[in-house]
DNA sequence: GAATCAATGCATGTTGACAATTTTTAGAAT
DNA sequence: ATTCTAAAAATTGTCAACATGCATTGATTC
């Protein structure tokens, strides 16, 4: 059998749309972290009926965007100081060794892609007159070097359930959202790596990238938290 | 007399309870690999309701144990070659990262417990006669480590979503049920790099040794694959 | 006035019926 | 016999109502 070329008809479920909205409603933050994300309210609120958005909540849960606890209902994730490192530690370590298989096992053409975004993400920088490019051009890079692993079970854990957080976190605080110009040359670092097919090299540039995005945000994060240390979050 | 397969604790909904009992059923192969998880089937056979049960069949998607296409169902992961090396590379990644950051910050009475398994397994072994000691002490050393590491992050790709399909894996294969008293001597050296708070011997003590685990399966598949090469999987 | 406890309201858990889609099956044409 | 078509059977998606368990409110007691 021949598959449709022309109307990409993907079956559409109304959990599914659900998934989508709610997730992008959470990433922007215009539901606020931690708020409760009420089944009733939202399915009025959507107009659609409680049992397609209360899978759709299992989705969001299944992403690490939310949680829920039996008889209490599920909850917006909190963003602390905490999390995100953690986040980006296990990002460290996935990422890292995602650069090291896709050292060995990505398709030239895929290498192209690669080479294709950071031209891309240089044009970019030189027509903004900065030293930054915007976070999209960041996201296409890293998502064709997990998907180049051909890793299926580390490309969930990544895009699925990390990248998510990770573009929540950079989407609610702009100093995040905006990719330094060292952090182009140090993708210019891994894809040449990969171009190698130099899978050590890969992993430790690759390693070493995650790392200093870390610190960055470590260093900010802190010290903003110690201005705003009186604030208490409001889980209305 | 049945072995415990998992220790995660789903609470008191018929969801939770539904997820155990498939999880479980899953894992030892009692519902087999690729077989449909047909809703109307499940839900009379375990006499409950459709709703509750579909729950059940996200939960163990979100455990990488079942996936499911929009309009036609859910069906048990598939564990060949490829995958379970896949996941390998995935747990070796994270859990030398936990490694590290147990070393860390793991708590003295966390450390005491490692030692309180290795001995077990040390006596294990000694009362059998043999050269092995069984999963499930291996397991705790491992679970306890990951908490260890105070990264919850890492700890729920572990022992959520990647634990599990190690687990089915040994479980349905029965020259990886047992532990090697290689896999013990390489636990005392990991042991020991926390309790030395050495965050790089742990992390490459503990990549060594699931390196070797990886390695061991990819001789024993591919040498038995080999023989089975003419079978077909019939996915009934 | 503070603390305790019962009653009420409300959100979540569960159910069975209905709708939409896919798969199977039966039949006709080549 | 084979292939295409269409009806029927079965399965998944969705809905609205019911059951159950928390949480809040207000009365009562010390």
């Amino acid at each position: 059998m021949q598959p449709e070329l022309s109307t990409a008809k993907v079956s559409h479920t109304l959990s599914g749309e659900l998934t989508i909205t709610l997730r992008d409603a959470i990433i922007t933050g215009e539901i606020a972290q931690g708020s409760k994300l009420s089944e009733t309210k939202l399915a009025s609120e959507l107009d659609v009926s409680r049992g397609p958005l209360r899978e759709a909540l299992r989705n969001l849960e299944g992403m690490n965007l939310a949680h829920s606890i039996p008889q209490q209902g599920a909850r917006v994730v909190v963003l602390n100081t905490e999390l995100v490192l953690q986040i980006y530690d296990a990002r460290e370590a996935l990422e890292s060794k995602a650069a090291a298989l896709a050292a060995k096992h990505m398709a030239s053409n895929e290498i192209d892609e690669l080479h294709r975004i950071i031209d891309a993400s240089t044009k970019q920088m030189k027509e903004t007159t900065g030293a930054f490019f915007p976070a999209e051009f960041d996201y296409a890079f890293h998502e064709t070097l997990i998907k180049g692993s051909h890793n299926k079970v580390i490309e969930r854990a990544l895009l699925l359930e990390l990248y998510n957080l990770i573009k929540m976190f950079r989407y609610q605080n702009s100093f995040a959202y905006q990719s330094t110009s060292n952090a182009l040359i140090e993708h210019r670092q891994i894809a040449y790596a990969i171009e190698q097919r130099d899978a050590v090299l890969a992993e430790v540039a690759m390693r070493r990238h995650i790392a200093h995005a870390r610190e960055r945000i470590a260093r900010k994060l802190t010290e903003t938290s110690r201005q705003n240390s009186s604030r208490l979050a409001t889980t209305k």
